[in-house]
Parts: C-alpha cells; structure tokens; sequence
RNA sequence: GCUUCCUUAGCUCAGUCGGUUAGAGCAUCUGACUGUUAAUCAGGGGGUCCAAGGUUCAAGUCCUUGAGGGAGCGCCA
C-alpha cells in the first residue's frame, strides 16, 4: 500500500478508509487492552496516534516499539474516542522497520540544545529542529518567491575567490598544495604558481563585487549561497560558515534601498506566519513566549528610519539624562551593540534602519556624501539579534572609489575587473547583505545561531 | 582574542560549613492498570562526581593546571 504523509491524513476525514503511514515513534502509551504510539514523519509538527489492541499482536513486537523506532504501519483512519486528537489509525499491521536502542540520545523529555547540539545528527528528529528546519526551508523559499515576483535574477556568485572584497574578514584559503612541503621564494614568501588556480585563492566572505557586475548587467539581481568567515569569533551570533543574501539593484538611491529592505523582511516574516503556523506555536509556546507576537508587530510596523547622527544624538542626549555605557558613544565611533540595543530596544522599541555612517567606520565601495564625511550605508538593526541586513549606496564614480582605494592603502591589483564596472557605462546602484541565520534567529525565537543551521560550523567545531 | 560561569547516573538536576553507604525526576527493566495524551501506580538495576596533580585525619565540595561547553565583549552578517 502506498503511503500517506501525516500531514495529509491530520486533514483527512475519510473515516474507514484503509492507510499506510511509516515514521518515526515519539512515544508508546501502554495498558493492558490497548496501545497508544505517536507517530511523527516530519512532515509536519504533529503526531498522528496509532492504536494497538494488545490482542491484536504480538507482545515481543509491541516491546520492541520504543521512542525513536521506525515503523510502518497499516490500519483504518477512524474518528478518536479519546481527547486530544480527532483522528486517529486503528492498527492493522505493524511492520518495526528499524529498533531504536535505550541508548538513543534524544529523549522524550528535557534536553539542553548544547546536549543536542553534540548530538546535531540526531536532534533532526526532535519537534524543535523539525520545527526550526521546515521554517527554514519556508524561508529559503520566501526569499527567491520575493526576489523573483520583484524582478530580481538569482544570479550564482563564486565560492571559490582570489580576492577578499572588503577586507570583511579573514579567509579560509583554497589549495592543493603540500602544506608540509611549501615552495617559497627568496624572499621566503610562499610561491602559489604551482598551485591549482596559480594563485592564492580562499573561500568568498561576499558575492557582493561579482554581484555588482551582474547588477551592471541584469538590473536587479541576487545571491543567496555559502558563506565563509575564519574570525575567530565565538557568540551566539556567528558562524564560520553561514548563508548569505545579497541583492544588487542597478538606478536605485538610498531612500529606495531602505524600501527595498524593510519591504523584503517584512515578506519573509508574512511568509513565515502564513506558511508555518503549527511550527512557530509550537516554538511560541516552548522556546520563546513572545514570538508570535513579536512577528506579527514588525510586519505592522514602520521601521524607524534615522541617520547615524541622530542616533549619535539620541544617545548623547540619554547619556545626559543618566544612561550609562561601558563604551563611548562621540561622533566618529562605530556603535557598539549596547547602544544599538538601547536605540532599537529601549528609545524607539522597533526596528531601525540607520545610515550615513562616518566613512572611517565603513567599507571603501560605500558613497560618499556631499559633507565628504559621510556614507550612505543603511543597515537595519532589529531588537535581539542586532544588525540583521548591511546595506548602502555604491560609489559609482571611478575617481571618487580609486580616491578612497589609494587613501585606505587597500590591494587591488586581483580586482582590475571591479573597477571596471566604472569604467564601462557605470550606473548608481545599491544593495545590502543579509545573514541567513540571523534571520532564521528572528524568525524562529532561538537563542544561539547554531541551533538554526543544521551542522554549525564554529571554531574548534566541524563535527559531522 | 579578552572576561566570566559550568562539567555529579543514559538525560535533566540537587548535593548545606570539607565529615557515615553520593540523592531525586525522567529513561531502561519487572509487575499492575479497560482509551492514554510528555499516561499513572509499585518495585529493581544503574556512578572513574570531566582529567591530572595538590592541600587535609578526611575532597563531589578547597587550590593549581588542562580538556570540553555556555554566556558577555570585540570583529561582523
């Protein structure tokens, strides 16, 4: 007989009609007439319950149905005598594809997620991560139906790259040679000729500078792909390897760029509480009591938009009325996260976009303002999880960028083939980048941004 | 990278001021129970107290070093 998903026989009420369904057992309820197992297929949250008259089989074969068996499993979809469920399957046959030993690590009760973390090729099977892992595909999806109802190309970025685009990190380097016995020159530096690609390359921290060509092309394009930062950077927050969204907008200035990203969060989030509605009660009842609420607030709400020196103000000001910071807060420095948490959280309680940022504290490529003192990047701060999307304004006159490359002392020679996009028909164009996970974080309540991608990789951290 | 906290049964945890044989709930095993909802009830088994060293008559408890993990900060997405 051929299967039926549990997410389908929930919905059905074709009542005495002969079903197949296989799974995974959650639990097993015995007495002594009759069985009672909970039965999940991931396809969605919710269990579907098997009963078992004790009669019926064989005792062996029932002891064997224990928390974490596979099983396949016909019977009758009836109508439920008991409460919590209106359906249910009255057991026909059962068939234990697969026993699960007493030593299997998840459990049907109370678990740390860092005790599930060590365990990540498991916790799959639990109704968090099943929860966590369907919004993120939802997500995934959210995010190239927005781009492509926009008129946005998916356009494929590079993983393996000679340059490091902004500087934004340190590289993992990409080679096959032999790291025991390097080549190196006179001067004792490394000699990367033989090396496959002849040259250094690394793994991309950005698709944005290839991303930007495209945009020269195509008009609006987007990448969203693989990620890769070797800071050695240990939070909540961060990733050595993370997935990454980065749309490029050829005739846009910066009011439309802000657009462009509350509008594009706030379909991600719709889309997560039209598309996800069992998971996100599940997470809203036993992650964060919040979340929902949360969710449905910032799809409501207009972002606050204000530029980095009122920011600066806002927070001179409270300092005044008695705020203190561990940090500085004077014109020129970069914020640090207690005083975007203070803006976001505490001053205007939503999110924020923030821009024209002083030039020192952002990337060479960024706009140059008329005061030659600022830049137009616009970034938005979400309450929680802090800057959720980088974004700005390029600089699109050759002068101005090669001014700002010379003056930063920053290598180009890799990167002849950047310039050139202002060389050749240069258009005003803007974009930002978004991180995957930390949107995953926002959307699903979680704490900690390796509990949103399946295997994290964290430094000291490569398992499975 | 800096600061700080944690590590006791398969899991979640308690363990007082350093003092007898290290405890509980869940899981597992045995039994009971006529439909349960993380079922319930009775009973049994289960410990290299993260590792090494030290202080002490006596260490799960105090000290040193190390390993693993969390959180805050920095860097950033």
């Amino acid at each position: 007989m051929k299967r039926t998903k549990i997410v389908d026989l929930l919905s059905s009420t074709e009542y005495g009609k002969e079903v197949c369904v296989k799974g995974w057992v959650r639990t097993r309820r015995g007495s002594k007439a009759v069985n009672f197992i909970a039965l999940n297929d991931g396809s969605t949250i919710k269990n579907i319950q098997v009963v078992a008259d004790v009669e019926k089989f064989d005792e062996e074969l029932l002891k064997q149905i224990t928390t974490g068996a596979c099983l396949s499993v016909n019977g009758t979809l009836v109508e439920s005598e008991g409460a919590g469920q209106s359906s249910e399957i009255q057991a026909n046959e059962i068939e234990v594809l697969c026993t699960c030993g007493a030593d299997y690590p998840m459990q049907k009760k109370g678990q740390t997620f860092e005790y599930m973390r060590q365990h990540a090729h498991m916790r799959l099977r639990t109704n968090t991560f099943g929860a966590v892992f369907r919004i993120r595909h939802n997500m995934a999806m959210a995010i190239h139906q927005y781009f492509h109802e926009h008129g946005f190309f998916y356009f494929h970025t590079p993983i393996i790259t000679a340059s490091d685009c902004e500087g934004a990190g340190q590289m993992f380097q990409v080679t096959t040679k032999n790291l025991y016995n390097l080549k190196k020159d006179e001067e004792g530096k490394i000699d990367y000729s033989d090396d496959f690609f002849g040259k250094q390359t690394s793994l991309t921290v950005s698709g944005q500078l290839e991303g930007e060509l495209a945009a020269m092309a195509l008009g609006k394009i987007y990448t969203f792909g693989p990620t890769f930062r070797a800071e050695n950077s240990n939070t909540p927050r961060h990733l050595a390897e993370f997935w990454m969204i980065e749309p490029e907008v050829a005739f846009i200035q910066k009011d439309e760029l802000m657009d462009l990203e509350e509008d594009f969060i706030k379909y991600c989030v719709r889309w997560a509480l039209e598309h996800c509605k069992d998971d996100l009660e599940f997470l809203n009842q036993f992650v964060d009591k919040g979340l929902i609420a949360r969710l449905e607030s910032v799809i409501k709400t207009d972002f606050v938009r204000l530029t980095y020196t009122e920011g600066i103000n806002i927070l001179q000001e409270a300092i005044k009325n008695g705020k203190k910071f561990e940090f500085p807060c004077t014109w020129g420095d970069d914020l640090a996260s207690e005083h975007e948490r203070y803006l976001v959280e505490e001053h205007f309680n939503k999110p924020v976009i923030m821009s024209d940022y002083p030039k020192d504290i952002k990337a060479f490529y960024m706009k140059i303002n008329e005061d030659d003192k600022t830049v137009q990047g616009t970034d938005v701060l979400f309450p929680q999880i802090g800057e959720i999307i980088g974004g700005s304004v390029r600089e699109e006159s050759l002068d101005k960028l090669n001014a700002e490359i010379e003056r930063r002392d920053i290598p180009m020679k890799d990167m002849w083939w950047y310039l050139d996009t202002r060389r050749f028909g240069a258009a005003p164009h803007a974009g930002f980048g978004l991180g995957f996970e930390r949107l995953m974080l926002f959307v699903t309540g979680m704490q900690n941004i390796r509990d949103v991608i399946p295997f994290p990789r964290t430094p000291k951290t490569a398992e499975f």
